[in-house]
DNA sequence: CTGAAGAACGAACGGTCGTGCTTTTTCTTT
DNA sequence: AAAGAAAAAGCACGACCGTTCGTTCTTCAG
């Protein structure tokens, strides 16, 4: 193998083949989260996007590496639109009760009409090992351990009665958030939101200690 | 049109067409609980059972009433393995938890390796209008609806401590089940399954008045 | 024993899937 | 403006999809 030329420029203007290319990663997690990682289609994703299949394939070289990129773009996604929002909160049960409720707007903003990305991959790999599997679980390890990053730091803070085991908090605030997601999704429920919430809440005073209480309160977060 | 005679005999017999098509469902509910409802192909169902491709789809003329009796039959499945188990319960809180526990051991039967046939499909089709969005629909109704009767039962014999919401609890309830199959299928994590334990107890625990404690104690299911 | 009806079969259809090739267009660089 | 590279398109392939058709085997009533 002899050594390549880098095939970008220096500066942050991107070759025309990348913009292509982040044009239909942005339309392939949008159609992967309403017919599935498996659904999407190189044929469909082509004519959804008015370019020939061939073109787009040459992107790729296969759907399985097209099925990565897009998981790849999504988490790229979801950081921007969900924890970037609440990334100067103030770190502690301030910060984790933000960054649920900034998942909680994530699942209902209108460009994400398809529902959390994730939460669908979840289920449809769940049982098929491989490549695609092992990206999505790993995207699920990152997400989990960063509730439980925020509730330790809260624990540290004091913020958190003695005892208080974060996975377990970790477990409970995401369980409720995913439900949101999917009666949201299944049944448009509106409500699903308020008792996602009214649990987040409710479960973060119940385990709070004085100090931490005061924490919510202050940011407007009481129950 | 004309009258037809009834095409089943009186007794509990049933002819041959039945039978084969009992077998072709229970297979079918095993593999759309890996593949989804969708991936699941007519051929592919055929030639794992053994018979012809044609053979199978004559017995319901299209893949979407294939879909719909899938469904079907998983929920008959899922009566018998979750609700029959508890239904000799003490009705309210024992019955209730004696419920979501039973849910959680139809989770880790390995005879539903695939996970949970119900998480899969309404991910698979909560962005997907149809009949068969529907119909799962209908069954996470009736699921839910299951759930809030019993913590219902429960608040009319005093165990649940006043101003508790049935359908509150059963959100919480039901989400953390899920969170807990979810996590099983994905990592094979057996902690979800005590998390979801933890979980549900607690919750009781914490809604339940003094007699409600006292039931659940009674049952050996304190936490 | 005969014959009709139901159940299962094999072959084939049009269509779409993912994937290779070759050619043409478009951009970048000198 | 010309040359070279990168990107997109065109075309074709084998495999599999759901579906249809005509035929064979099984079952059971008359």
């Amino acid at each position: 193998m002899e050594a390549e030329v880098a095939e970008e420029n220096q500066d942050g203007r991107r070759v025309r083949g990348d913009r292509t290319k982040r044009a239909i990663l942005a339309k392939a997690v949008d159609l992967a989260s309403v017919d599935g990682l498996e659904g999407l289609s190189i044929g469909g994703l082509a004519s959804e996007l008015g370019v020939s299949k061939s073109g787009l394939f040459a992107h790729f070289g296969s759907k399985l590496e097209l099925q990565l990129e897009t998981v790849q773009a999504a988490s790229e996604l979801f950081e921007e639109q969900v924890w970037q929002p609440v990334a100067d909160a103030e770190p502690g049960v301030v910060q984790l009760v933000a960054l649920m409720e900034s998942w909680l707007r994530y699942f209902r903003d209108p460009g994400n009409s398809g529902g959390c990305f994730f939460s669908n991959a979840y289920h449809e790999f769940d049982a098929r090992p491989g490549p695609v599997r092992d990206a999505i679980a790993a995207q699920k390890r990152r997400w989990m351990a960063a509730i439980v990053h925020h509730a330790q730091v809260a624990a540290d803070r004091g913020q958190l009665k003695a005892g208080t085991d974060p996975e377990q908090l970790a477990f409970e605030l995401d369980a409720v958030g995913s439900l949101a997601n999917s009666l949201w999704q299944l049944e448009g429920d509106e409500k699903a939101f308020g008792r996602a919430q009214t649990a987040i809440r409710t479960r973060l005073h119940a385990g709070a200690t004085a100090s931490g209480r005061r924490a919510l309160a202050g940011a407007g977060l009481s129950c």
